[in-house]
Order: C-alpha cells, then structure tokens, then sequence
DNA sequence: TAGGCCATCTGGTCCT
DNA sequence: AGGACCAGATGGCCTA
C-alpha cells in the first residue's frame, strides 16, 4: 500500500472521498437515471485504454481467464511473461536451485495462492457491481481500495437514509394517534415548518446525489452533512 | 518519465 | 502436514 493509499484509509469520511470522486468521476454514488449512462468520465481515456480494451488487454485482471486446471500450465507461462527476476522455472532461479518435490510444492502453493487472489478480485468485481458509481465503458474500473472506500460510504450512507425513514415513520404514526391524519397537501416533505425535519433533510442522501450536478467536492460534503 | 495500480511469487505465521 | 492468510518484493501496463 502506498502512502496516498494510506492516507486515504485515514479520512476516509471526507478526503478520501473526495479524492475518490475527484478521479473516478462525478458520477460516483450517482443513481438511478445517471447510473451508467451519467456525467462523462473524469479520465479522459483514449480509445485504446478504455475500460473494455483494459479488460482486453490486461491479461491477469480480476475474474481470472484461466481454472485451477491449468494452474500449472498457467504457472510456466506466467513465469515466462513476467521476465527474469522471476525465475522459478529458469535455470539459476530460486526454485531452479531446489529439490523436485520442493519446486513442485511451490508451484502447488503459487497456484493456491493465485486462485485465492482471483477469488478475492471476484468478491470485488461483485462489490463493484453493486456500488452505485459511473459503470460506464469510458469510465475506468474502480480500484481496490477506492472499492473498499466507497463501498464503506455507501453502507454509512444507507444506513443514514433508513434512520431517516425510521423517523418519518414513527412521525407519521405519532400524528395519526395524536391528531387527525395528515392531509396530502400537508406531507411531511413540504411542511418544513409542522416537521420536525427539513425537507432537505428528508431527502436522503441517495435521493439528493441522484439529482445532484454540481462539483464532485461539494457533493460528498453534501452527503457528509449531518440532517 | 514518474507514479498508480495490478498480478504474481515468496516466505512466514496461524489454524485445522 | 496441508491449507489459508498475510505482507514484502518485483516487474508490467497505463496515464498524466
């Protein structure tokens, strides 16, 4: 991990997010109508590195191209492509100096090993997919850890907007109880002055983002803002 | 060309 | 003992 990783993971409520935002594009937890087809990408990619050729082009991108059948196989070829400090199968390399058993045993291991990380990459693509940011060809995949980061803000942020239900809820059946129903004209996300809520406050933060079109920045403040 | 991101290898540690 | 997990090292690819 590197040290912008790190920082990051530090402030993870607002920097980080911001700079988040800042490179994957605006359209970051943007839903509904925006999702996918929204804001043009913030990395101007060129044809041939979008994110399809990325795909494309990048041999050992998550999802793995290969089955644990052709680990060995896979092992070799790998080996051969990534060039010579990693001369497992080379003479003079560290496994070249070891036993059969031991080079086999390593290999058995590396395979694991790289089986475990393809799983893992996995979990991620399936996190990608429901982490509501610009799935768009022209937009470059989220990485790891902005990944991790904004699937974070998104559970915090969901779990803000049900609190938010919660209490409309418990609103509504306080009034029902106490006085006579509400009238339609009188709904809560109108009647700043009978609610105890704002009705800005009431829109929950995925409703404000689905509409928002201002600057990256200036929306996750805006979702930071406590109601 | 530097920096970011990634896949892979590797050795160590812990767990079953 | 074998497998899972982890972190460091390394090199490739891509972008600004």
């Amino acid at each position: 991990m590197n040290v912008n990783e790190e920082n990051l993971l530090k402030s993870i409520s607002n920097d980080a997010l911001l700079d988040l935002t800042q490179r994957y594009g605006q359209s970051a937890f943007g839903f509904g109508p925006s999702h996918g087809t929204g804001s043009p990408a913030r990395f101007p990619l060129t044809p041939a590195t979008d994110f399809i050729s990325g795909q494309t082009t990048k041999s050992n991108e998550s999802g793995g191209e290969h089955t644990s059948d052709d680990d060995d196989a896979f092992d070799s070829l790998e080996s051969r492509k990534r060039g010579p400090s990693f001369g497992d199968d080379k003479p003079g390399g560290p496994l070249a100096k070891k036993s059969k058993e031991q080079r086999s045993l390593r290999l058995s291991i590396n395979a694991r090993e790289r089986r475990r990380m393809h799983d893992l990459n996995d979990a991620l693509d399936g996190l990608r997919a429901v982490i509501p940011y610009a799935h768009s060809p022209s937009v470059r995949k989220l990485s790891k850890i902005a990944t991790l980061l904004l699937a974070k803000n998104y559970i915090l942020m969901q779990a803000q907007a049900l609190e938010e239900m919660r209490r409309l809820v418990a609103y509504l059946n306080q009034g029902q109880t106490i006085s006579s129903p509400i009238p339609t004209a009188l709904a809560p996300f109108g009647q700043a002055a009978v609610y105890p809520f704002s009705s800005s406050a009431l829109a929950t933060c995925a409703e404000k983002c689905s509409t928002y079109s201002g600057t990256p920045s200036s929306l996750f403040k805006h979702c930071n803002d406590k109601p």
